[in-house]
DNA sequence: TCGATCGGACCCTCAAGATT
DNA sequence: ATCTTGAGGGTCCGATCGAA
């Protein structure tokens, strides 16, 4: 759990930025969550904010690492990927996501303003997004270890006005931008969806061709009822080809942030790698032959896809599994449909037989393996170093070894033992990130 | 020792909601 | 109309592991 807190809203107090992100224009902040628990931020050494691009190119943001604004970007010139490296696409945000009531805005007065800083923010402050206490924010003074309380007020509002004038242009851009995009779409604009309290508003979005607008025909479709339908479908041997499409993280986080509603997902999927084979075409397939049972994950008695299908399936050139979103929010609703056991009585360990499958079958794989796209027969040497050709990109959790890496990795940092929620959201946020790197694949396959 | 992998901390942007 | 909040969606650090 420690190491789950984030010095986040310190980081943003002391974040004048407002935007770019010059080297000249770092700040020191405090450090990352480095500091023991409880220790008071105000002893801790400075560091300047994290630098980053606006867009880092294909390269650089599958592997992880950091890019510059060059073209080619000096990583891509240095693994000899001139070639290729290009801007990554930018999915536009979703719109028309209810968000709910803000918390009360403060009086424009710069004492209420210290007073705020220097106290403990309210309960809903006091933790991140996902529910983890955040560094700094429980009691701590979250401000700059030597500057006074009045004093970051003040910066905190001329930090505002200053930020102000960027947001102005910002929005004339945005504006500009919304412009360009009404004349594009043909259609009116539907109005937002609206759920009720505790539902997940999940707007479908096609992971593909998210930036494309035509294609957004069926977007303001609860991705709940078509992920669901989907999983129908497919549970009558329809293949996942052609289903509507579904928001790998977003659906996800939203589902997490709604997991308080009731059920959970209590387990540490690592744990419960029933013995269940895969489908055939998938062993049949040449890089992807698990050298185990194919693991197979569960909460508590519906079994979910391994996340390591999401590779799979993607390694095998299709959308990440419906099915597992599908049912993942099925949970975070509370569905029962999925004969869910009641909240927190899951067992660690199941020890029944596996109950009549839930889980539709997994989308079959193409009859040729995708070539990766960066691997071409005459540089696999220099590709081989980003993308090893004989795997899938996360080939460390594919294997039997694997597996037990994934016990380790996984079962390690959200032991239901301990705290099943917060493990379950931890989770939910590992599938979330796993489907983002899954849908850079998928999108980059495509291009 | 080095490069690849990937979880998650960190960051920025901007739509929703609140306030004027 | 303007301002503020906070979530969406991005970047990339650093721990870890396997291969050389
Ligand atoms: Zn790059
Ligand atoms: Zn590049």
């Amino acid at each position: 759990m420690a190491s789950a807190s984030r010095p986040h809203s310190a980081a943003e107090i002391i974040d004048t930025s407002g935007g770019q992100t010059s080297p000249q224009d770092q700040r020191l902040r405090p450090p990352y969550s480095g500091g023991e628990e409880g220790q008071s931020s105000s002893d801790a050494p400075l560091r300047p904010k994290r630098a980053q691009v606006k867009n880092a190119c294909v390269n650089c943001q599958r592997a992880c690492k950091k890019c510059d604004s060059g073209r080619p970007c000096q990583r891509c010139i240095k693994y000899n990927l001139v070639d290729s490296c290009v801007d990554s696409k930018r999915k536009p945000r979703k719109k028309g996501i209810k968000r709910g009531p803000y918390k009360k805005r403060k009086k424009n007065n710069p004492e209420d303003e210290a007073a705020l800083h220097n106290q403990p923010p309210e309960t809903s402050l006091g933790e991140s997004s996902i529910g983890m206490p955040l560094a700094g924010s429980s009691g701590a003074n979250v401000t700059t270890p030597q500057a006074p309380a009045a004093a970051v007020a003040a910066a905190a509002v001329s930090r505002r006005s200053s930020v102000r004038a960027t947001r102005t242009e910002q929005k004339k851009r945005q504006q500009r931008r919304l412009q360009q995009q009404k004349g594009n779409e043909e259609r009116a604009p539907k109005p937002p969806v609206v759920l009720g309290p505790g539902a997940i508003p999940i707007l479908h979005t096609d992971p593909v061709h998210d930036d494309e607008v035509s294609d957004e025909s069926s977007s303001d479709v609860p991705l709940v009822i078509q992920q669901r339908s989907a999983a129908q479908a497919m549970a009558h041997g329809h293949t996942q080809y052609g289903m509507p499409p579904e928001t790998p993280t977003s659906g996800l986080t939203m589902a997490f942030r709604s997991l308080d509603t009731g059920h959970r997902v209590s387990e540490p999927l690592s744990q419960h790698h029933g013995a269940i084979s895969p489908p055939a075409a998938r062993l049949s397939h040449p890089h992807h032959q698990p050298a185990a049972p194919y693991p197979q994950s569960t909460i508590g008695s519906i079994r979910l896809p391994p996340i390591e299908s999401f590779d799979h399936a993607q390694a095998l050139g299709s959308p990440p599994s419906t099915s597992s979103l599908a049912i993942l929010t099925d949970v975070a609703l509370g569905h029962t449909s999925s004969s869910l056991p009641p909240p927190l009585s899951v067992p660690a360990v199941r020890t029944h037989p596996a109950p009549q499958v839930m889980h539709p079958p997994l989308p079959q794989p193409p009859a040729q393996y995708p070539q990766h796209p960066h691997v071409s027969a005459e540089d696999t040497n220099q590709q081989s170093q980003l993308y090893p050709p004989s795997d899938d990109h996360h080939s460390r959790h594919t294997t039997s070894t694997a597996e037990s890496d994934v016990s380790t990795n996984y079962a390690s940092s959200f032991d239901s033992r301990q705290s099943p929620d917060i493990n379950s959201r931890a989770y939910i946020r590992r599938l979330s990130h796993r489907l983002h790197h899954t849908h850079i694949e998928q999108e980059s396959a495509d291009s």
